[in-house]
This record gives C-alpha cells, structure tokens and sequence, in this order.
DNA sequence: GTGCCTCGAGTTCC
DNA sequence: CTCGAGGCAC
C-alpha cells in the first residue's frame, strides 16, 4: 500500500490517497465526524455563513501547508487520517455553502483513488493511443486529409517516418537534470503507475543522461523478445511457476511486480519512440528527435524510416512485415508519423489522438472453431446483446471462447442498412466460425463456413421476449438493437444500471464492484436493489441478525472498509450524480454539460420536473445547451417523469449531499467565451486549422455571422460576411492581427 | 440532406 | 476497441 501509511513515496499526492486503505482505527474518528478531532471546531451543518467562509479560509491553508510539507519537504506534519478529515471537513462546508467555494479549493484537485499496489502518477503530458489504419486505403486518407488541413499545394512534399509498432506497453520516463526521477505505466493515459524502482533495473534504459534537456520525458515500449520469453517461460515451469501466454503478458507482468528484485530477474528491453513534456526541443523533426535520443543513451529502433510519399510508406510496410517472423520480437504494425515537428504542433489533436499519426496494423490473427451455442444478455439499457460461446481456440497468443455477436442482423448476414455481410452467410449455432481479436483485444466473428455445417443446423432465431424478465423485447424501426421494455423490472437491467452506478467514473464505491453487486442484488438478508439501498446498507447491518461480515469473502474489517468507502460518496459531485442515474444517452460527456448549466441538483432537478418534451421553456433551454440535442434531452425529461424511475432518485437523493459544480473556468485568453468567425481566404493556416486553435483558446467558432459575432476574421476575398458584420457593427480584422491577438504561440 | 466528429454502450480477457 | 448513432457544421 504505496504510501497509505504515510511512507514517504515522493510520487504519491496525498489528495489522491483511498480512504478506504487507511488504517481504520484512526478513521473511525476521523471520518465518521471530523468535527470531534477538535471539539473547538463546530458541525458543518451548524455554521453560519461567516463562519463557514472563515473556516474554508483556514482549512485551504492548513490543507496547502501539509501538502507542501508532504510533497515539497517531504516531511510530513499530519497524519494521513487527519489530512484526511482536513479535506472531509472541507467537502463537506463547501456541499452546504456552493456559493463560499474558494478559487483555490483543495477539491479542485480531487482525483480518483488508485488501485493497490502503485502509486498514481498524473502524466504530465497525457499519453495519447493512436488511430488505425487497417488497409492502404485508410493510410491514403490519413495522409489526403493531413494535406488538406494543412493547406498543402498537391506537389508538395509530405515527409513522415515509418517505424514498426513494438506490442509490449509504454511506458513514460522522467528525467530532470539528467538523472531518472520517475517512470510510469500508460494507464488511462491521464494516470499512470509509478513502476520507477522498477523500470531502473532495465538495462535498456540509462540511469544518467549527458547533455539532455533540463526535464525531459522520454515515452517508449517495454518489451521481451521471443528468445528471452521462450527462456523465461522454460524457467518457469521448471521452477514449477505458471508460463506467460505471450511475450506482452510476460513484458506486462515483470514490469509491474511489486519485488523490483523480481523485475531485475526478468529480461526487458525498452525502445524509445517519443517524447512527453520537455524543457527543449530534441531537434524540429521527429526522425532528428529520434535520432537525439538514440545519442543520449536509448535504443530505438533501427527501422525506424523518413519517407517522403505513400508508396514509400507502403514499402516501408511491406518491408517490415516481411521481416516480422525474423525480428525476434513481436510487432503487430507500423507507425506513421508526420516528420516535422512543426507541422505536428499544427495539426495538433483530436480528443484522444493526435492527427499527425496513424498506426497501420497487420492483419489480426485468425482462427476457426466450433459455435457451441448462442447466449443473450441483458444490458443496463435493456439491448439484447447475442453472445457466442465457442470450443476455447487460441488467437494472438490468447484463448478465446467467448465473443460478442453485435446483434441480430449481424447473425443473420446483414448489416444496419439492410446489406448484405459474408455475402449473406448467416450464422447458426454447430457452425465452424472466423475468429480474430479485434484490435488484438475483443474477440469477434468474422466469417462462417457453409461447407462444414452440420446437418440439420437451424437458423438462429432473436427471442422477441426478454430471456431475463419475460417482458416484450421491442426494435425501433433504424435500430441496430432490440431491446426489453421491462425497465426497472427486469432483473437483468437493475443489476446492469446498479453496476453502472457504482463504476469508475460514477460513484466509484471501493469494494463495491460489479461482482459485490451480483451477490448483494440476491441477497436474501441484506438487498442491494436500487441506489438508495447502497446507503442504507449499515444501518441494515446493524440492524440484522446475520451479519455482513459473518459471510464468506467478508472479515469486520473487509466491511468496516465497505461502510467507510460508501459513507465517504454521501458527498458527490453533481456531474458524477447524473452520470450515475444511467440515463439512456446521458454519458460522461454529458453529464458534464449538465452539470455545468445547471450547476445545481436542485436546479437541475426542478428544471427536468418542469420541463415537457418537445415545448417549452425549460425544454428550449434544455436544447440551448451545446451538445445537447432532441434525442438526448427527450431521454433525460421522460426519465424524469416516470414515476417509478422518478421515486428511486427521490429515494436515493435523501442520502446525498450534492456538490456543486465550479463555474466553468473561462480561459484567461483575449478570445475566451468570445463568438468568433472566420471569412476569405486565410494564408497563414487552414480553415480547419484556425477552427481548432481558436476553441483552444476558449473561442465559440461559428459559421456566420449574426449579432452573436464578436469578431470576424476577414482574409482577402471577404464577402458578404464582411459587408454584414460591417452593418451589424462586429469588429473585424485580418489574419495578421488575428495572430498578434492571440499571440501565435 | 450529407458528412464529419465525438460520444455512448456493449464487450473480452488478464 | 469498435460500432452505431446523436449533434452539428456545411
């Protein structure tokens, strides 16, 4: 438990600690009233607006000076339980008082609690993936629309490298002054774990830099070749120890060994493909970055190639992939990436991947096998799912004996639109199946082969009712699903949407994961059937002749731990609260465009109760709100006016405190918040381009100019935007004034 | 109406 | 990770 007994683990940020793998001894108190750590010190909920706005003054500092003790001096001045109950009481003033929240909140940097094990490392730069590229037409498009976004004349050199694409996992290295502080895993690409002890005993990778920049992340791929894997697993299973499946596998588990003596046992390499935050450039091109870091130390990779057109990209992968067998490592693509590092920095990103770069991967691996049978599952909205259960085959390196179906049409070789798939095989249980993993990962039907049917196979046919419940299961025309009509009925849905309530991005309950779920939801003793009952559940045990934490799997501290992680998501933030309902349509996204507008649960709420599909004023406010559409919001009111649904929340609601959300930050930018367009021909940059950098920098771009407009950006051959902005009274300038506005940096 | 782009939902194995 | 579909710009 890196860090929770306030070891000093540098890395750790003692705001991102989990309560729950505190010593419950000290929490006891801690938690459950932090008000009785000093009896000086009132109640949250019995002080006065004054005093409330004093006391989170005080806290703020006292909060920031032991994080400064922690992480600064690393000297701890407080426990972990009473820094705890510092950042509780504060939680807890700011729910009753949303209007007191400070700027500089300590909640403001609440994050998630990291797994056991390692500790958390925020990725300074995030790290990104990449899309892919599964054939030479996608790779022709990636580069056309690379060109049209950067405006390029058609006889203009592209220049971009090729090198392969190791399959282990990346790994982010930190170095400052030359010397490795940190490495983490990629994680979610947010946050990582902090593998340092153990990334320091790959050979690959050097201890010392000479002449690196000041802070320099250097990102590449840990990973084992066949040689060192086939010796490995030897040793293993002499050793009586259990073999890897793959080379990844064994990369993947040696890395993240909690013994580093383990790690230093196991042979990894590491190659180094990019960089994150730097203090200076490596160079101003990515094949002259690569190069630097192969002068500081790193091994990259020797195939590493600059290539100058398509063809030769293609080449390049051919090339590779003919080498593939021959390598003595595995490989499961190419990586293309712009040259000029410039040119990246213009093309810039997409949500979760850059535009510059494209991963064109080698055909998945197939396999055939035998479909013993057909199951449907119920999901958190009541969509049929088909799911085939298979004779176990192996495909990349993995078994596999279950993959997804998709739904209906897919069985029956078509797809959405009515076409044709397979040249319309369909696919009947006791056929012979194509099987591959989806991007290495999810295991998928491709094909089917009519010639080995068995006799007498039948064409699979869709229940119509709901395997879990009975209820009609009904298809809206254009729709790819079918889905039951029980709702909170069905069985199967009320555990889905109670999984979901208690998942990672919703309220996140440590020790309350969808399997704890699936044994409480059956519970004869103590039920878990709706949100509330999560809450209500200590009382329920106190109250109980058999206890929680007589049951298998449960020890009193195991349950004390429950009731603590629960009792701590009595506090919720609004954003989480309405992700957690599980409202069809209504994901993370969402969510956060609706906390954001609403910035209330009561205004929220009263906002959803008022509002009537399809008219009105709290409905057009509803679809004001950037993002949220017909189809979304017709979801959310009718949720809301299901008495059922509309009763649970109530239900679920007694047991919360909401929190607000913070104003949205308004980028400190001369363009935040501002309304801009752009018109004529730009010559600096692209339309596109401009698009993108000017909504970095907080800006609403639209296509017209209207009396919203607050600036219009006019090049040459400005037409009738121009002439309207001019009798509208929009300010407008040109492109070169547009750039020394926002500083063309 | 069409064509991006992004989000939501469902899925597997370790 | 991928597909389908919603939202929105053109």
């Amino acid at each position: 438990m890196t860090g929770a007994e306030g070891k000093s683990d540098s890395v750790t940020d003692p705001a991102r600690l989990d309560p729950a793998q505190l010593d419950p001894a000290q929490l006891d108190v801690a938690r459950l009233d932090p008000a009785q750590l000093d009896p000086a010190q009132l109640d949250p909920a019995e002080l006065d607006a004054a005093g409330a706005e004093a006391e989170l003054a005080r806290l703020a500092q006292e909060i920031a000076a032991a994080n400064r003790a922690y992480h600064q001096d690393d000297a701890p001045i407080i426990s972990d339980a009473a820094y705890d109950a510092l950042r509780q009481r504060n939680s807890a003033i700011e729910a009753r008082f949303p209007a007191l929240k400070r700027a500089d909140s300590p909640n403001e940097k609440v994050g998630d609690a990291p797994a056991a094990g390692f500790g958390k490392v925020i990725h300074a730069a995030p790290m990104l993936s990449l899309e892919n590229a599964f054939d030479e037409a996608d790779v022709i498009d990636f580069a056309a629309r690379v060109r049209k976004y950067l405006g390029l004349e058609p006889q203009a050199t592209l220049a971009l490298t090729a090198e392969p694409k190791i399959d282990g996992l990346s790994l982010s290295l930190r170095y400052e002054g030359g010397t490795l502080v940190q490495a983490a895993t990629r994680g979610d690409g947010e946050t990582g774990e902090n593998v340092t002890d153990n990334a320091r005993t790959i050979a690959d990778i050097p201890q010392q830099l000479v002449g690196a920049p000041e802070i320099l992340e250097v990102r590449g791929e840990v990973y084992m070749s066949h040689a060192d894997f086939a010796a490995l697993n030897a040793r293993q299973s002499a050793a009586g120890g259990k073999t890897f499946a793959n080379p990844r596998n064994a990369a993947a588990g040696s890395l993240r060994q909690l013994d580093a003596a383990v790690t230093r046992a196991r042979p990894l390499r590491f190659f180094a493909y990019a960089w994150g935050v730097l203090s200076d450039p490596l160079s101003d091109t990515q094949s002259g970055s690569i190069a630097r870091l192969n002068d500081l130390g790193f091994k990259t990779n020797p195939l590493t190639t600059l290539c100058r057109s398509t063809d030769e990209l293609i080449a390049v992968y051919t090339a590779i992939a003919a080498q593939r067998a021959t390598l003595g490592y595995d490989i499961d693509g190419v990586v293309y990436k712009v040259d000029s590092l410039d040119l990246q920095r213009r093309l810039g990103f997409r949500s979760t991947t850059p535009r510059w770069a494209i991963a064109h991967k080698f055909p998945a691996e197939l396999a055939w096998t035998e479909l013993l049978a057909i199951d449907i599952q119920v999901g958190r909205t009541g969509a049929l799912s088909p799911v085939a259960r298979l004779r176990p085959v192996t495909v990349g390196g993995v078994v596999v004996s279950n993959a997804t179906l998709h739904n209906e049409d897919y069985i029956a070789g078509r797809n959405a639109t009515g076409e044709p798939i397979r040249d319309g095989r369909d696919i009947r249980v006791g056929d012979w199946v194509e099987v591959y993993r989806a991007g290495d990962v999810i295991p998928k039907i491709r094909d089917v082969d009519p010639a080995r049917r068995p006799a007498g196979a039948i064409p699979f046919v869709f229940p119509t009712l709901c395997p879990e419940c009975g209820s009609q299961a009904l298809r809206d025309a254009g729709d790819a699903v079918r889905r039951c009509t029980g709702g909170m009925v069905c069985p199967a849905q009320a555990v889905e949407k109670l999984k979901h309530f208690v998942s990672r991005a919703a309220f996140d309950i440590e020790g309350l994961g969808a399997k704890q779920i699936e044994m409480f939801f059956a519970d004869p003793v103590l039920p878990i059937r709706e949100p509330a009952d999560i809450f209500t559940l200590a009382a329920r045990d106190a109250a109980a002749i058999a206890k929680l934490e007589n049951r298998d799997g449960f020890g009193e501290k195991s349950v004390k731990k429950l009731f603590q992680a629960i009792e701590t998501k009595r506090i919720i933030q609004l954003d989480r609260l309405i992700f957690a309902l599980g409202i069809r349509h209504v994901g993370e996204s969402g969510s956060a465009l609706l906390a954001a507008h609403y910035a209330s649960w009561p205004a929220f709420e009263a906002a959803m109760t008022t509002a009537q599909v399809g008219e009105g004023a709290a409905w057009d406010a509803l679809l004001a709100i950037d993002g949220i559409g017909p189809v979304v919001a017709a979801s959310i009111v009718t949720t809301f006016h299901q008495p059922a649904e509309r009763a649970a929340i109530d239900r679920l609601m007694a047991h919360l405190q909401v929190q607000d959300v913070a104003p949205r930050q308004i980028a400190d930018t001369p363009v935040a918040g501002k309304t801009v367009v752009f018109t004529g021909t730009l010559e600096r940059m692209t339309r596109a381009e401009a698009k993108a950098r000017a909504e970095a920098l907080g800006a609403r771009v639209a296509g017209s100019v209207s009396a919203k407009t607050d600036l219009l950006i006019a090049g040459p051959g400005a037409g009738s935007k121009a002439k309207l902005a001019a009798e509208l009274g929009v300010e407008t300038i040109d492109e070169d004034a547009w750039l020394a506005l926002i500083g063309s940096a």
